[in-house]
DNA sequence: TATTGTTATACTCTATAACTATA
DNA sequence: TATAGTTATAGAGTATAACAATA
């Protein structure tokens, strides 16, 4: 099924050409862009980021310490960048480091309670950007994109794992 | 409908947090970003950049002549990065930039018959960039994709216009 | 005075690599 | 010698603003 739209006049001012608008992977560029500049806008009212977010939810839903490599390497963080992360999220009270008696080059990170509060914000956050973001579609429109999305993340995002079976 | 992981463990080791997988906002973070740099190394063995691809397409698309302003304002580029894009271009000799004599202000660039075999170069790239991207997805798939990520760039990215009906 | 294209500047991100302390 | 975390550095990319020519 090809795109085609009504006038194909000799000027085409101020449109994004069709071919481009007619391939996924330019819209999954610019929207993606999209997404990150309004997620980002929004989780700075709460002071942080969608990093944040990311390494807060890691530490609750993995039992509520992990060492700063598994961090990085689960959330594909850069281990330097996620240095500077953590040290913002200490100084709020959200997470603690400590050594590991076992090996003491590792820190233990682990999340307080004060951060699990900072991760239900942070939860509100995240359902807001959604609901705005996705508010041209109906619920049954989501499930479909979602659905297409983590098919597509099962490829280029491994990290995703999740629920979609392995290849066809 | 929620998605549910089969178990959850105590630990998660190596994966992306739930929460996040759960979020068609996150995906298409991610998928976004993975999504520009393949493209972008693609591209690079042409020798060029997706910018310039668009920048080729809008000129052949809209009667092959524009102005600089306007080729910015089309495709969203900041004026000053299009300079350097267009002197790649012209460059190569892909494009060609004169005064226009009505408003001596104004740069008229016009696409050269080796910009437009350039371009369909670019084309083929680009359909292998699709295709590799969107393996996992079969015909219907594709369609569906397009159709849901073509409303949402009626919303976050208007340039798109498009074949989708504004409001609902 | 405002606008077009150009150039220069600065700022953000990211990636790399050095450095320490432990193993 | 290798690894975990830290820090410093450099590069790409982007945004801002100054600038010259023209309107």
């Amino acid at each position: 099924m090809t795109v085609k739209l009504g006038t194909r006049a000799a000027t085409v001012s101020g449109r994004i050409p069709d071919e481009l608008v007619a391939s996924s992977v330019f819209l999954l560029k610019r929207l993606g862009t999209a997404a990150k500049q309004k997620a980002v806008d929004a989780y700075e009212e709460a002071g942080l980021s969608p990093y944040h977010h990311g390494i807060l939810a890691l530490l609750d839903e993995g039992g509520v310490r992990e060492t700063q490599g598994a961090i990085a390497d689960a959330l594909g963080y850069d281990r330097g960048t996620l240095v500077g992360l953590l040290d913002e999220l200490e100084a709020e009270h959200f997470v603690e480091r400590r050594r590991d008696p076992v090996d003491r080059r590792r820190h233990i990170v682990r999340l307080t309670p004060e951060g699990k509060r900072a991760l239900e914000r942070l939860r509100r956050v995240a359902r807001r950007v959604e609901d705005e973001f996705l508010a041209r579609l109906d619920d049954e429109q989501r499930a479909a994109l979602h659905e297409l999305l983590l098919r597509l993340a099962s490829t280029h995002e491994p990290r995703c794992a999740g629920p979609v079976e392995p290849p066809a």
